[in-house]
DNA sequence: AGGTTGTTTGTTAGCGCTAACAATTGAGGT
DNA sequence: ACCTCAATTGTTAGCGCTAACAAACAACCT
């Protein structure tokens, strides 16, 4: 076979042969060690890149039981928020050393959280980040007694775990208060399925805040988070025409909406406005360019990985870090006719 | 600190002594070899669940210098394809047992991909699954000699490394064949980066479809990939409406074209037709519904990956597999008016 | 019976590394 | 000169597993 490497690679022993010292030496260089003095290291060090040495990890996990490998347990990796907060910690942990592997749900249970957090274990993972963005996800994992430490995110951290999340709530509290500035009276809102986390704060925020303005609360309806569920709810909504302002839970809803609207003759935003949530790179390019809630996962992404790395190198115990999300107001929200 | 594990996971010789045999003949059971008794793999096998026996990866990594896990490459993880991509991967992968580990390019360049290949090789990766859509990729990957197997994704297959792809090319013949078909005669191309592979491709299959109809292939512009690029694109097409119909090298460019035509008050299709490419979920509900090329991209994922596998276990040699995309016709194209 | 298979099990060594301890060196104080 | 202490280097053992070989055992033939 062509891979199989003829040549064997260098070892400690090789390095510390040629430089003239103890493997143990190496070791030390190579790991840093405060007690070298600066003559070997320069000697080591030499060494190590005129041979090309590469440390073996699988050695070293033997040996201290630490893998230096993240698990990221994910659904829905297709969808642009947890792309991209995986994009975040793999960055976080790149930069701090660590290893990234990935298992994706194809659906989202009990079981299947179970069998990709045994797929982590068997790797010997020193840590998991669960992005699944579920209520119950919590609980499934609870109730595995995993030995390692675990970041959920969007969780508000209650749990015995560590939680990274994106303040949900405040996002819809913008939103309403964005539109309640406009003068808008009868604001309704679109949620996602209400046994997604965020879903749920979504719409508790909505509730909350039009409840302080003394408004109605009435106007509510589940989508799936799809732009087809957002169409399909937004032809009712043209018909019934009974909110002037729509708060959709994310924006491919609010696409969807959109064209609802589009085709039954609603203007958006002079009949009715509408604002989404996540700020998608589209999101500015719908017709028309939509108001929205914007989340930096990315930066959701990385606290994840920089609590992960508190757990495990500080010895911290179970904390929550939170990221504000921010209004980016389009063209899609007027003051009511 | 809470997680360093108290009590030691059991090892071979835990479980060997529970079965009474030695810890040789429970590593024959683990690993499936044929010559053990069925009365004393039971036997095993009731030791290996009683004690909750999980094999030491590291330690079984150290001594066959294999780790079961494919390291994928990936920049633009964010976007659909290669996210969809990536799930294909991870899905055959998990099903045959390998773990899937990542890094994400910040930027594409030979030095970011040098580096990313050796962050695998660190690890110990046993095979690379390149999703880095870009001309020079694979030179970037050549140079640096890894022995290990590479699947290069959109490459097909010339080097030393096995490709999969989708046929980019056919892609766009499709496209370019249905706005014929319709009687178009004047059909221009909004291109992705060129130093982009699909986006060569797909420009590349325009222009021969274009020539072969005996049609001129002059109207060309090179965008960005996104939903901006499209927009101011598409806003000087709306003045200078020399063609009649539009093949855009994707969706997002796609979505900004159509608000620029909406707010320039050229109609989709009546006055000009838009052609996209990929399928993304949000395409049907575009303004109009966007006729696109569909890929199937977790399709062409676990080829990757059926293709790595046949490398690593089959030592079979470098080959290509192609993924063919097809239409997927809605209400941006109609005849010319 | 004795030899010749093949099947099943056990024994030994070592993958490459780090932790723990032991040994050596040099500086500084008496 | 001697002792003490710290800094630096070396030695040894073992992490948990599989490969290679060796041993034991049964079955089947002359």
């Amino acid at each position: 076979m062509a891979y199989s490497s003829e040549r064997r690679l260098p070892r400690l022993e090789d390095v510390a042969e040629r430089a003239g010292v103890s493997h143990q030496t190496v070791s030390r260089v190579i790991n840093n060690h405060p007690n070298v003095s600066k003559a070997t290291r320069e000697r080591v060090e030499a060494a190590v890149a005129e041979l090309g040495y590469r440390r073996n990890t699988a050695a070293r996990s033997l040996v201290t039981r630490r893998s230096h490998t993240i698990g990221v347990l994910a659904s829905e990796l297709s969808q642009y928020g947890p792309a991209n907060t995986l994009l975040g910690v793999e960055q976080a942990a790149r930069d701090a050393g660590y290893f990234v592997s990935i298992a994706a749900l194809r659906e989202v249970s009990a079981d299947s959280i179970a069998d990709a957090a045994r797929h982590f274990m068997d790797q010997g993972v020193d840590g998991i980040v669960a992005l699944v963005p579920h209520t119950g996800t919590l609980q499934a994992l609870e109730v595995l007694n995993l030995d390692v430490p675990v970041v959920v995110v969007g969780s508000s951290g209650e749990g015995r775990f560590s939680g990274a999340m994106v303040d949900q709530k405040l996002g819809a509290r913008l939103a309403v208060a964005h539109l309640i500035e406009q003068g808008h009276k009868r604001i309704g809102h679109i949620s996602g399925p209400q046994d997604w986390i965020d879903a749920a704060a979504r719409a508790e925020g909505w509730r909350e805040a039009l409840t302080e303005a003394g408004l109605a609360d009435d106007l509510f309806v589940e989508g799936d988070w799809s732009a087809g569920s957002g169409y399909g709810i937004g032809q009712k909504l043209a018909v019934e025409r009974s909110a002037t302002a729509v708060f959709v839970g994310n924006d491919q809803m609010a696409l969807g909406v959109l064209r609802a609207f589009g085709e039954a003759g609603v203007r958006v935003p002079q009949d009715v406005s509408v604002v989404g949530f996540d700020d998608q790179p589209e999101a500015g390019y719908f017709m028309p360019p939509l108001t929205t809630v914007r989340q930096d996962f990315e930066e959701l992404g990385r606290r994840c990985m920089d609590m992960m790395l508190a757990l495990l190198e500080d010895g911290a115990g179970a904390g929550t870090t939170v990221v504000n999300p921010r209004m980016v107001v389009r063209a899609s929200t007027a003051p009511p006719a």
